[in-house]
DNA sequence: TGTGAATATCAATTCAAC
DNA sequence: GTTGAATTGATATTCACA
């Protein structure tokens, strides 16, 4: 048994069984016969920078990397703490204001969020444009903005 | 100080520090006056559904959540495993071909993931185009896809 | 390099108090 | 409902060795 099939399998695990406890693994593995010790697990879970999410059920998950996600949101945020100058919603569609120049950079940056209720975003050197799929999607997209420049 | 200010602050921190352990919150709160024990950080993390990230740089890094794209990424795999029939790659364009109806799915989450590498993606009732920035990337996606199979 | 055994470190929970 | 102190529980690391 390899460490590679072994992650594999691990990933396997991950998808298919709710894995709360390193030991999980230990023992989902040892019913398929590959016996290894919880510190190769620690290890593994590192190498393949899988995370413990707390769950929405109370407790907490195992479950694959989700680094880009993160980075992203980061940059955005940090984005808009920099060049946040005013937002405003009417109906579906909301106007952000930014300091020249970053404009294209946070439209770029709310696309690949990805969020449910923004249906497309423009940005030019100063304003961004973004189309919500609703008047609430719009109120939603104003409070995600403020909790990002209230953090 | 309540619960609410606390965890606002702890975003915050989460945003401006590389926070490595649930202590690094403790002394950077107290820092600024605000004494709570580790026990207290620990609620707040799960509360808040932060995560412990495996770093690139080797350590851990404590970071906001990230259920949106977990779920994503799940319900790509699931849907893959489900649908597919075959994948071929050409220059930097894939068509995969998969059960009738799956098509606009797959194209949509391949979409919502993001993939750097992944210029656009149209998917029909049985198929899925994806255009790749390169013939490099198609040969990503096409990797991307083989793991989630074999997962 | 990869691993287990033992250990150290870190995180989650219990329990009492407020 | 919220917290700290103490404790338990879980995870990361060290060290020896294959």
């Amino acid at each position: 048994m390899k460490k590679q099939e072994r992650q594999q399998l691990l990933k396997r695990l991950l998808t298919s069984r709710e894995i709360e406890r390193q030991e999980d693994f230990v023992r989902l593995l040892s019913e398929d016969g590959i016996h290894v010790t919880q510190a190769t697990i620690s290890r593994d879970i590192k190498e393949m920078q899988l995370v413990k999410l707390p769950a929405e059920s109370g407790g907490y998950r195992y479950s694959l990397p989700v680094q880009k996600k993160i980075d992203t949101q980061k940059k955005l945020q940090r984005t808009l703490q920099n060049a946040y100058i005013s937002f405003a919603v009417q109906d579906q569609f909301t106007i952000l204001k930014v300091l020249p120049g970053n404009g294209p950079v946070i439209a770029s940056l709310l696309d690949q969020m990805r969020y449910e209720f923004v249906f497309g975003t423009v940005g030019d050197d100063s304003s961004v444009l973004t189309i919500c799929v609703s008047h609430q999607g719009a109120l939603q997209l104003e409070k995600t903005i403020d909790h990002m420049l209230a953090d």
